[in-house]
DNA sequence: GTGCTTGCAAATGGTTTGCATAAGG
DNA sequence: CCTTATGCAAACCATTTGCAAGCAC
């Protein structure tokens, strides 16, 4: 998952396999996923496309739709929190989880197999068929702790 | 926590601390959250409100400010997934997390130890301090899974 | 009385949609 | 060609906010 050449021909087969188009608005966002490692806002990602590849047009509806095919693909991986809507960030090879600082909104991301072990067997017991799950730990990050005893 | 009355005199205990009235909006948020238990929208508890209560009058934005209200204080708690907003239930001594399902949109609660202990460590070792933590796992419920088959 | 509260309506802001045009297969 | 994509602007929808009037204290 760490080539891109991967990432793109992962993109082609999806989209084969959906009987969609191949077309540059959906390898640019990619492509900004990939270079932007952090979870991002639909409109942080229009301007880091905007500036990086300023010969694509591209409107923030396409970005939607495009996010969203992303994930549906597993391509790309949402967070939501509260308002402020969702970020994305590139597909990952493993779960992970989030902790989330409320003071300068920093995601840190951790992954824990005895907490993803545990899931597995909660999920058993209820009869539950898992299609994904979120874990955030919302919270502040020890910068900030720091910073607000300097105060 | 099973007994509204103590739940009311916690209303009008945060409230003083807080310097805020005591107001029948207030109350009847409260109560309506107890008397229904589950996880309405604010929408829905407007209605719930409305039939319940008729004789008072309380408009959406008041119950979006009580609702952040209670929250802030640990009366109410609320569970966001995707788009549709937020849902608010009564506050419960122990955290617990959730299944969702996407088909029925049934949510099961559960409350697992070995998760939460191993919560607290995960953030000992990042040295973050833990303020509130969610775990949402998405799926499809054993009922769903057996309407499907029968299909 | 003073200051917090409320309801209403208008504003907001993220996200979605309708539609005519563009372009992939 | 036929179908899916795109950009634009308008529409949506949950939530927030400004404000004048209404209450709690």
């Amino acid at each position: 998952m760490q080539d891109y050449n991967f990432l793109s021909a992962e993109l082609k087969r999806v989209l084969k396999e959906k009987k969609l188009k191949y077309t540059l608005q959906r390898e640019v966002v990619l492509r900004a996923l990939f270079s932007h490692t952090g979870h991002h806002s639909p409109e942080e990602l229009l301007q880091l496309i905007r500036e990086g590849y300023p010969e694509v047009n591209i409107g923030i509806a396409t970005l939607y739709r495009t996010l969203a095919l992303f994930e549906e693909a597993g391509l790309a991986e949402s967070i939501s929190f509260g308002k402020d809507g969702k970020r994305y960030e590139i597909g990952h090879k493993h779960h992970h989880d989030h902790l989330v600082c409320i003071e300068c909104n920093k995601i840190i991301e951790f992954h824990d197999e005895v907490i993803e072990r545990r899931q597995l067997e909660v999920v058993r017991e209820f009869n539950f068929k898992m299609l994904n799950h979120t874990m955030n730990i919302i919270g502040i990050c020890s910068e900030c702790q720091k910073k607000s005893k300097e105060k």
